[in-house]
DNA sequence: AGTCACGATTAAAATTTCATCAACTGATCT
DNA sequence: AGATCAGTTGATGAAATTTTAATCGTGACT
């Protein structure tokens, strides 16, 4: 099917929480292949690492949490995310099955409580109706303006201006200045780059994302020979702001 | 868009699918004290019923639906469902628990799928977090006219105006536009068209979002090769307005 | 200064997207 | 049966976008 959705373009980005080396790379695996970026942590503290941004940037689309975790266990992970105030779906995998455990993790503020040992086909067909329902409520992704210096973008409307006049852009450049205002001041590897805005399944050369640059700042920039937005980071990639 | 504040209003309402009457009793009798308002129905047909009209006057806030009903199965109550455009939250309950069964379900539109027998307790911490993530806000009823320049859509009365005059529209060019017109501005991927209006499990072309279109701005437009209110926004899809 | 690697720039080729037209289906009405 | 209408699908061409590829500049390091 043709035309991405504004929001839900590029596939969603699952967080893996799971210290079982064998079943977190058979997870990995089973999901990589229905096509999720698949990001995997083997600690309750890995997964913390993600959420301690502001609610408006969210780490993932979705988390799987296993729930006995040396340290900070996935219940505490699940009490703090949702103390932080992010809605961020969240299916929580366990081998304890009594209906009391079931109970206290929905809760806690899992959406889904799926027992071990799982099918994938089962636990995709799950991570599909979930992500499918968040979507629908529009609590995914970020939905706020973004502003920086006199640029704002308004994601609900796909549309950019700066200093109040309006930007014309392409669907890529849009998704990259997109992906870039999310995350201000941080570096992006060009690899980074494709697999945000073009997708993990990109099969051509990393230059391309060069070009797209030139094009972007192009249209955004004063002086595009002399960026004040868009950086080089000469090495490495580039970042914006 | 945030995760909703608890504490609220009116209680949610559920539907209770099932045809066995000692089941459908005890849920009934277990949400209900746990200050749910409960509407239950023993068949498919019952079900369907509530579901003739638009899908924005929902029904109710979430169906418990059982599979094994006499007449229409709790599966084509799903897929009714889903295709007319509801986004109601659905938790199956089956005594079917093949992960095939499973499967099947969540893919056919349910949200959960909770095998018999179970839990009153884990019944209810479902329809809490189903709720919780659906956070209700399509007070069903609240339909207020639409107005936009001269174009006006009356909800109640599936009428639209253009400068005062009758504009005779088909039912999806109807809906498209009613869309369209709860949110001006907004830019709509022909993906999101499609599972607002043609319903969520739509299999066919995405250029059908195309036609319509053409449609709608004939009788809509003054200049429909001009178009000033369906305006197409490249690589991403339509705004109105 | 020379060289090398990396990024910038540009032009041209390949692909995607959109509007429009026309044919086709199925339902409903005459 | 025939006519009409709503909806769907396929084909076409024009236009915009994206990708490839080839060349040029510039900073970093010896």
């Amino acid at each position: 099917m043709a035309a991405s959705p504004p929001e839900q373009a590029s596939p969603a980005r699952l967080l893996v929480v799971e210290d079982d080396d064998t079943i977190r790379e058979t997870i990995a695996e089973a999901l990589g292949s229905e096509g999720f970026i698949v990001d995997a942590v083997r600690s309750g503290n890995g997964a913390l690492e993600r959420f301690k941004g502001s609610p408006d940037s969210q780490p993932c689309d979705l988390v799987l949490l296993d729930l006995m975790l040396p340290g900070v266990s996935g219940l505490d992970v699940c009490r703090y995310v949702r103390r932080r105030g992010f809605s961020t779906p969240i299916i929580v995998v366990s081998a304890r099955d009594s209906e009391t455990d079931r109970v206290v993790g929905l809760e806690v503020g899992a959406d889904d409580y799926l027992i071990k040992p799982f099918g994938m086909r089962e636990l995709v067909a799950r991570c599909r109706a979930l992500l499918r329902r968040s979507a629908r409520n529009g609590d995914s992704g970020a939905k706020e303006v973004l502003r920086f210096d006199e640029i704002t973008l308004y994601p609900e409307e796909c549309r950019v201006t700066r200093a109040g006049k309006e930007v014309n852009l392409s669907p890529k450049e849009y998704r990259l200045l997109e992906v870039f205002m999310q995350s201000p001041k941080r570096v992006w590897s060009r690899d980074k780059l494709l697999e945000r805005v073009w997708g993990i399944d990109f099969m051509g050369d990393s230059k391309t994302v060069d070009v797209h640059i030139r094009w972007l700042r192009e249209k955004l920039e004063t002086n595009p020979s002399a960026p004040t937005f868009i950086l080089t980071v000469r090495g490495f990639g580039y970042r914006f702001g």
